[in-house]
DNA sequence: CCGTATCCACTACGATACTG
DNA sequence: CAGTATCGTAGTGGATACGG
């Protein structure tokens, strides 16, 4: 007997053939991401690059502070976040800034005053996120559920 | 004179108001998503476990490959991504099953068969993801050329 | 064929202290 | 206020060897 875990994808069909089912549909489109995105010791990729950028602790947070709230100084956002050290707020300021996806506006004042904004790109950038951030509100619940029944299992 | 590294991203107003500018639209939407996924010190945040999940080193890639070809076995996966560690293989798909984005077919034979696949929840997050690949292959370079700019000038 | 087990290198991150 | 500097730790991923 074949041991299955979990749900299938795709209605399972009796007759397996060497074509992918129907219902598969946009598999090239996906193929293709996969072929960009898998640069076996190649140059960089832009997908994983930017995959890697945001997914640090603290870069999602940071941009979506800014795009919620508009244009932030450094202690306001760091209030904002709460637990985000000082030195890990620079941080990710300024690699966001290297990647062109914030501005950072110094004010000649005493005392200093550092304004953080979203530029175009990371407006953009943002954007596209919201909807893979709307995808795991809704779907959240139901990954924990199965990683719940697979430690209960183990 | 104040010291603007990089464009804003919305035009330069001169007079300054407590409201945001009215092509702030979707402020709130975004503030909506930093409270949720800034869960200080609180219970886990599913926005945020699901970026940990798939911004590892390898997960995306396994999912895309999964989403472009349908049904793998584990060497051929290897084979397809090439650099990855058979280590780091198992431990990526681990985990994807343990979320419930892919299933694992045991066939009792010998040699052992392995198949891999997507799940409904797992070709959903790929499909969300894809967007936002398709953002990064539109503005990847953007984002190398502004890094090399910030590079050369430090 | 499809894994585990073990060890090791690297680096992301946090805590703390100090500065213009 | 808005940072830097330094140090310690924990987790991630690679190489290698072995096992059912």
């Amino acid at each position: 007997m074949i041991k299955q875990e979990g749900t299938l994808a795709l209605p399972g069909n009796t007759e397996v053939t060497n074509s992918q089912p129907s219902t598969f549909a946009g598999e090239k489109k996906f193929q293709e991401i996969f072929q960009v995105a898998n640069t076996t010791r190649n140059q960089l990729c832009p997908v994983r690059d930017i995959v890697a950028r945001i997914s640090d602790k603290w870069s999602m947070l940071a941009i979506f502070a800014l795009g919620g709230f508009g244009t932030l100084r450094f202690n306001e956002m760091k209030h904002k976040i709460g637990d985000i050290s000082q030195r890990m707020l620079t941080v990710t300021l300024r690699n966001l800034e290297a990647d062109g996806l914030v501005t950072r506006t110094v004010f000649p004042e005493i005392p200093p005053r550092v304004e953080y904004q979203l530029t175009p790109l990371g407006y953009g950038l943002m954007q596209q996120f919201s909807l893979l951030a709307d995808w795991a509100t809704d779907n959240g619940e139901q990954i924990l559920r199965c990683r719940q029944l697979q430690r209960n299992a183990s």
